[in-house]
DNA sequence: AGTTTATATGACTTGACGGGAATATGAATC
DNA sequence: GATTCATATTCCCGTCAAGTCATATAAACT
């Protein structure tokens, strides 16, 4: 568990989070959202606040959860040396349209 | 049916991937390069190659391989919602600018 | 042909993870 | 203070994946 790549492997704890990404909620809500029984969110939630990925602040009886950026921070910079794969996919896709769009106004720095 | 991100939650796959983002590599190159056993890198290719993360060309008694974009595109894209939350923070962050500079052949980046 | 080199596959074991039910904790309301 | 609501934790179980060992395939070399 100890890895980011390893928490964002299981299918409920990313759409946790993506609900997180439109705005905080309470256990309850995302239960209701997700449709999975309490018991599965709150354990989910447990891993994702031990690898640091939420935080939740006691709001009464409700405990409501919302993203920490860091986790995702590292996921994000570890896929910095990949990108020139697909930038250059991007750069020749691009090249091909220019022949038949217009040309983009764009910044185009060779 | 794994997804992307089951891939990539295995630590000697990355690896893999990220020795096969600074050129490709025989089997033989990557076992010594990661001291696994060879049958261990051969399992994970088959893993990765099955994804569709990497594609393999015979040469010869060697199998070369390389990277294939689309799957690590995919978890870029993920990523997207929740680039705000980070880009609000650390203002003008260019990661998304252009990082590409030339890709050495060999010698260490960063 | 037989041997070495390079890679893949199969069988087996082990350990970790997720789901579910039951239970526990704890705050709020009566 | 007992009950209800909201959330957390514990225990058990089934599954699945990774590591290891042995073996299989296939090309290259003698």
């Amino acid at each position: 568990m100890e890895s980011s790549f390893a928490i964002i492997a299981e299918p409920n704890r990313r759409s946790i989070l993506s609900l997180l990404a439109s705005s905080e909620c309470s256990v309850g809500e995302l239960e209701r959202q997700l449709r999975m029984p309490q018991t599965s969110v709150s354990k989910h939630l447990r891993v994702l606040r031990d690898a640091g990925f939420v935080e939740a602040r006691v709001e009464a009886q409700r405990r409501v959860y919302r993203l920490r950026p860091e986790p995702l921070m590292e996921v994000d910079a570890w896929l910095t040396p990949f990108r020139r794969f697909w930038t250059a996919h991007v750069d020749a896709l691009e090249r091909h349209l220019d022949q038949m769009d217009l040309p983009p106004k764009k910044g185009k720095k060779r």
